[in-house]
DNA sequence: TTACAATTGTGTACCAATTACACCATGCAT
DNA sequence: ATGCATGGTGTAATTGGTACACAATTGTAA
């Protein structure tokens, strides 16, 4: 986090060199423990949570904005990102707004005037990510889904809305590949279904509709270390998935 | 149009009033002769044709910008209007840019600035839309999607977004409903989702299963005129188009 | 070493939905 | 009146999804 004398300056700085009335918010999927996280922020002096977020510079194309972004926050390059939709209600930062609103005068002060938040989400590898605090944070860490804080502004709605669409899109985005590790478990696989779906599946039904894809290399490995039979590992055959999302992987879940 | 004074004026006003940097385009749909047709602007100084757009009040949640934007452009109060995209390539508005680069100095010229667009689609009965030109065209009409005319700067790529994404959501989105007319026969509505999906339905099937969702309700009266059987006419129970909707469409075409 | 508990891998019978196609009804044209 | 094109309804065949049964494998405990 900055000090008082950087932020000012930093406030001074935002209007020269990002685009006015923009910001982006990102929500961050990351899947571990059986459980499915949202990448969040927090500075000590406030009691809620926010969602990693940032502007665009002068010259820059939203999707390299929210990349930036997200490299900064979690030290990953190439990142699955899908923008949303975009929060435009003249009110959603009025509390912050207000905060500053006395600190310039209106037409120079950045941060006092109405945002329209363009909304990406993001998935990610949960281990690749190295969770780093912003200019207004002391903390970055992964929230369970199950566990969630209370939010800043509107950013429950903006998390609500891409868990919606992430369901919605679950057939047609490589949503298991870029949230599993390289190689898996079919139940760890399934685990992540059950969570983003919030629901039960038959473990042989999805085995089998699963494989029937043929999005799936099966490794000769296997997962030992329970105290039970050693499932199978497998990994993604990338070109196959993307060939299959094309069409829609059938008739949904 | 507004004459080169008027227009003068416009944009001298437009960066007090609007927001900066902050532009919607609208993919109007409407159906009519067994045909999509989307509702396009042109000036007759050019060529292309646009979308119609427009911008956002300071204090405008930009909902109701899009509103007040068809309302003008169509005449038509509430619309069914679905944000599905936002285009922020830093370069999509360059040729416009360049147009008005001159005509004042940069930081108050509102045309010169980058815009950032969001793109809603619209969905309209085509008999009650009254195509409105705006302040920088002369002509407003439908034009089909088969027949389509050379677009100005990315919007084309807006267009084929707006398609693409009806398409995927015309089991989530009472897009028959918005569509048609009050009252219909069940070719003319098989016609539609044949436009829309771009390939034939079987006619028995398509039949049996509309009314299998029971959001029809099927009328008295039939359609006579044709040389042939006259076909019963339907509209649409409001009521159970929504709730069903809530569910999905049970697995789509 | 052996039996057991827990979990994974594979197969099959059943049910629901979609598809393909046959047949009848209706209204205008000749 | 007859024919033809189109609309309306029914049914068999196929496909896909669901619900289980059973065998295989691994570590653990007797």
């Amino acid at each position: 986090m900055l000090t008082k004398q950087e932020l000012e300056e930093f406030w001074a700085e935002a209007g020269k060199i990002y685009l006015n009335h923009i910001s982006i918010d990102c929500v961050v999927f990351g899947f571990h423990g059986g459980q499915m996280k949202v990448l969040m922020l927090k500075s000590n002096n406030e009691e809620a949570w926010y969602l990693p977020g940032g502007f665009v510079l002068k010259k820059e194309p939203i999707e390299n904005a929210a990349d930036r972004i997200l490299k900064e926050r979690t030290g990953i390059d190439e990142i699955f990102l899908q923008q949303f939709y975009v929060f435009g209600d003249p009110d959603r930062s009025k509390i912050h707004n207000e905060m500053y609103k006395d600190m310039l005068p209106e037409d120079q002060n950045f941060f006092a005037k109405r945002f329209i938040s363009i909304g990406y989400y993001a998935l990610v590898d949960f281990f690749n990510v190295i969770p780093t605090p912003d200019n207004f944070s002391e903390v970055c860490t992964w929230r369970d889904l199950n566990d969630l804080p209370r939010f800043q502004l509107d950013h429950e709605l903006i998390f609500k809305t891409a868990l919606d669409t992430l369901r919605l899109q679950l057939n047609y985005q490589p949503i298991g590949y870029n949230l599993m590790p390289k190689e898996f478990t079919m139940p760890e696989l399934q685990k992540l279904y059950e969570t983003i779906l919030d629901k039960k599946l038959d473990r042989r039904n999805f085995q089998r509709r699963m494989l029937g894809f043929g999005i799936l290399n099966k490794l000769e490995t296997t997962r030992k270390g329970g105290a039970h039979k050693a499932p199978y590992l497998y990994s993604f055959d990338l070109e196959n998935y993307q060939a299959a999302l094309k069409e829609g992987l059938k008739s949904g879940w």
